[in-house]
Formats: structure tokens, C-alpha cells, sequence
DNA sequence: CGGCCCATTATTAAT
DNA sequence: ATTAATCCATGGGCCG
């Protein structure tokens, strides 16, 4: 652009982001100095070529949200008082400018970012009392000395009844949207939620793209009373973990590269991994505690066993753009999907996938990028989601039987894409539709044969989580921090 | 073709 | 009620 020919208008906008990037860099947001710049120089790019005014400062700059009192009524929070009830989620902005400026430009190796403490007692013994329940079920289930998978020894196996969760036919008609389970619990985009694995309660931990991770007790009968709100990172939050049998311990992923782990003992968030490059999907092998697998850069599959080291075992180019889920087959946990946006899914054998060029095992292709690819409960069939307005179902012994299913998938630049998720057998599968609604596609059918919709969705609901226990409670997110639950009653 | 620019869209906070 | 701000997704168009 030429800069004698700027309007003051221009002028004014391109100091703004100048000032707004010099801000970001004292805050020390999270990445080293070079990427800073690397971003900051990309914004500017960005910004010229987008004809937008970033006239305010970034959203972390306000104290936001709807929980505790505090903030309903715009007062600064408090943090000197001893009460311990009280919102805590404005102590991870606290951390930031506190913290020595690092001028944009100089070099910062590796910044001492201490943990980001939790200090909400009745956050943290919620959160202890659900991980003492778990334990006490898993202790129950496993056993010391069952089969170890050749490869990987080191690993301890949790035994699980067959099937995984729960078997059970979910009555469509009866699932319905009460006022009460509703909840707006964080100020971003919704990226990822998911239902602690929990009997006796219900509660939802979700990732926004402004790195918030949100927590709501759907049983607390005020809503400010039940919900949570943390921000441990700094970009969009990519993949969220909950250690099935120590429920106190939680992974997150970020698109900033990193991947942390809070602890609810420890009283912590703790960044446990940090990468140049995205993390863009994270999930875990069933019933393999310590081992970690995420998508990292364009189409990189990283496995990282946290008892060997600090960083990631094995590293494998599977796909050749981003991998936006990766899922494990329940009935046999060396079989994995991958989905990415190089129009693909995939299903590989990660027996046979220690070489340079590993082979998959099946490809579905589509057209378009793929942005998801989930095993079905029983995990005899594969569900992927498609922008191309298809999905996509794989069945047969051995996958080899592939339907396409139309459905459409476009979501605007504001909504996170559709994914179909599946319920709790392989009957159904749920995804978002444009129109406010949920799709329910029968797989028998092979069509859209019902839709969820409820006059109090106020927006769109594109992620989802189904309730790993109670047939028929599922919930879904929105683009504004919004959360519905929907129940069997 | 690959790499750039551009338009598109939904939701919410602010006016 | 209307408007402004959001800005890490994607396809299409247009250049070299």
C-alpha cells in the first residue's frame, strides 16, 4: 500500500494496530518473540487487506462475563477480600501486565510463565468429588494384569465393560430444551465441549477461541452458581481431555501451540507442552493414561508418552493439511481416524504406521476438507463430516462399505464447522444445521429424519457432546459462548 | 497450477 | 431498532 496516499482515517487505523501489536508483545502473551513479530507483521497484512478498524482494545482487555455478581455489574473484580467464593476467572488476566514488558523485537527464549493457580475452593472440591467418584468406579473395573498391547508396555490398562459407555436406543421424541439448561458460560466462539464421563452429576467443560476454558454445573440451580471460567491460553482452544478415571486432571490444546494440563489437586493449569506450531486436534487412546496424540501443524500426527519424556515419541506426516480430529476404535485401540482439511479421512493401523510413508489402512475422500471423522459406540462404523454438504458413513467388516449422505455443511466464517457426532448407539447421528436446528440422521435411512429445535436457540449450535452415560442428555455450543441441554425426560 | 485478494456469513455489544 | 465489530474459514476469481 502506498503511505502518502493513506487517509487520516487509514492513518489513525494502521497506529491502532501498530499500538494494539505493541500491547500484545508487553503483555507476553504466550509466544516467542520472533513468531510475535511473524503474527504481528501478518495482522498488519491482514488488516490492510481487510478494511477493518480495530479501534478497541482486544476483548481480554475487559473483564467479561455473566457469572458471579461482580461482573454482572461491571465492577472490577476483587481479589483482596477473603472470600472464597467469588469469581476467579480475571486472575489469569491479572498474571499478564504484572509480568516485565518484553519490547516487540528482543528475544525472550523461554518465558517463566508460572502456573495459572485456581483458587475457587468450590470449583476445585466439585471437580475433587467427581475425580474421588471415578475412582471409585475404576477401581472397581480394573485389573492389574491385562493384555498389553506389544508395543507399548509401559502403558497401564484400565479394563473397560465392552461396548464402552452406555447401549441404549435414545427416544428422539422425548428430547427436549428446558429454559433452566441453558447457559451462556463464556464470552468466545465455542470450539470444543464435552461432558464430564460422570453418573451422579452433570456437568460441561467447553474451549472458546479466545483460549477460555469454561466449566458449568447444569445441576446448580442459579447459573451463576455453576459455572466456572478460566483462561488458560491464549488462542482457540483446539481439544479438550478428561482423564476418565482421575477426573481432576484435564488436557487442553491451543492453536498457539500448547498443550496444558489442569490438575485439581495440584490446584493448577499448568502448560505441560509448547510447539511452534498449532495443535489442532488432541485426543487420547482408550484406556492408554499417559499417552497423548495430536494433530500439530499441517498434518503432522505427534504420539507423546509422558512417562518417556518431554517431548513427543514419534511424529508422523499423515495428512497434508491440518488434522481437525483424531478418534480411536472402541473395540480395538490400535485402529484410529484421522479427518483433515486435505479432504480426506482416514483410518489407520498404528501397528503398521512406524515408517516414513505410512499406509492407511481406508480413505474416504471428499471434496472438500473434512472436519471430522468419529467412530461409531460400538465402533463398528465411521461417521465423517464433510464442507462438500455431505456425510459421510463407513460400515462393513472391514469399512468397505461407503454411503454418502447429503447435509448441509457450510458454516459461515463465524461458525465452527458442522461435525456429526454419534448418540449413544449406532442408530443416530446429531449435527447442526444453519436453520437453528439439530439434525438427527438415521443410519439405517441414511437421511436427516428428525430435527431438534426449541424457540429458546438464539443462535446456532455447531459442536456438540453426547452424554457418555444418560441416553438422550446432549449438548450443544454456540458461536456466542452459549451452551443447550437437551434431555430425555 | 500456486499464491494472493476478496466476499461471505451470524452473533453480540454498543449506540 | 440499527449499527459496528468480530478477523486463524473457505471458495472463487484473477494474477503471474
Amino acid at each position: 500500500m502506498d503511505l502518502q496516499n493513506l487517509t487520516d482515517y487509514e492513518r489513525r487505523r494502521l497506529e491502532n494496530i501498530r499500538r494494539n501489536n505493541e500491547m500484545v508483545a508487553s503483555l507476553k502473551l504466550h509466544s516467542k518473540a520472533a513468531a510475535l513479530s511473524e503474527e504481528a507483521k501478518r495482522r498488519r497484512v491482514e488488516s490492510k487487506s481487510n478494511k477493518v478498524s480495530p479501534k478497541k482494545k482486544p476483548k481480554t482487555q475487559s473483564p467479561i462475563v455473566i457469572r458471579r455478581s461482580l461482573r454482572t455489574r461491571g465492577l472490577p473484580p476483587d481479589f483482596s477480600s477473603g472470600n472464597g467464593h467469588k469469581n476467579e476467572f480475571v486472575e489469569s488476566m491479572m498474571k499478564g501486565p504484572k509480568s516485565p514488558s518484553t519490547p516487540e523485537g528482543s528475544k525472550s527464549p523461554s518465558l517463566p510463565e508460572g502456573p495459572l493457580s485456581i483458587r475457587d475452593r468450590v470449583f476445585l472440591d466439585k471437580i475433587l468429588g467427581f475425580s474421588k467418584e471415578s475412582q471409585l468406579r475404576s477401581s472397581d473395573k480394573c485389573s492389574a494384569d491385562d493384555e498389553v498391547d506389544e508395543k507399548k508396555p509401559l502403558d497401564c490398562l484400565i479394563k473397560r465393560e465392552s461396548g464402552g459407555g452406555v447401549e441404549g436406543s435414545v427416544d428422539l421424541g422425548s428430547m427436549t430444551l428446558n429454559a433452566e439448561n441453558i447457559a451462556r458460560i463464556m464470552p468466545g466462539r465455542i470450539m470444543n465441549l464435552r461432558f464430564f464421563p460422570c453418573i451422579d452429576s452433570t456437568m460441561i467443560v467447553a474451549g472458546d477461541k479466545s483460549g477460555h476454558i469454561g466449566f458449568w454445573d447444569v445441576d446448580c440451580e442459579k447459573e451463576r452458581d455453576g459455572v466456572f471460567l478460566y483462561q488458560p491460553h491464549k488462542d482457540p482452544v483446539s481439544g479438550i481431555l478428561i482423564q476418565e478415571f482421575s477426573q481432576s486432571k484435564i488436557f487442553t490444546s491451543c492453536y498457539g501451540g500448547s498443550i496444558q494440563l489442569m490438575d485439581a489437586e495440584k490446584e493448577v493449569f499448568d502448560k505441560i507442552y509448547s510447539s511452534e506450531r498449532a495443535i489442532l486436534s488432541l485426543s487420547q487412546r482408550p484406556n492408554y493414561v499417559n499417552c497423548l496424540y495430536f494433530g500439530e501443524g499441517n498434518g503432522g500426527l505427534n504420539l507423546w508418552d509422558m512417562r518417556a519424556g518431554k517431548e513427543p515419541s514419534s511424529s508422523w506426516p499423515l495428512h497434508e493439511y491440518r488434522i481437525n480430529t483424531i478418534d480411536f476404535n472402541i473395540n480395538n485401540p490400535n485402529i484410529m481416524a484421522t479427518s483433515s482439511s486435505d479432504t480426506t479421512a482416514c483410518i489407520w493401523d498404528l501397528r503398521k504406521i512406524d515408517s516414513d510413508k505410512p499406509k492407511t489402512l481406508k480413505t474416504v475422500s471428499h471434496s472438500r476438507a473434512v472436519h471430522s471423522a468419529y467412530f461409531s459406540p460400538s465402533g463398528s462404523s465411521l461417521a465423517t463430516t464433510s464442507v462438500e454438504n455431505k456425510v459421510g458413513l463407513l460400515g462393513g467388516v472391514n469399512f468397505e462399505d461407503l454411503s454418502m449422505i447429503y447435509h448441509e455443511n457450510h458454516t459461515c466464517r463465524w461458525i465452527s464447522s458442522f461435525r456429526a457426532i454419534w448418540g449413544w448407539d449406532d442408530s443416530y447421528l446429531f449435527i447442526g444445521n444453519m436453520k437453528r436446528g439439530v439434525d438427527i440422521i438415521s443410519t439405517a435411512r441414511r437421511k436427516t429424519v428428525m430435527t431438534l429445535q426449541s424457540e429458546h436457540m438464539s443462535a446456532i449450535p455447531c459442536r456438540f457432546s453426547a452424554h457418555p452415560y444418560k441416553v438422550g442428555m446432549l449438548a450443544g455450543a454456540t458461536a456466542g459462548g452459549q451452551i443447550y441441554m437437551w434431555k430425555s425426560c
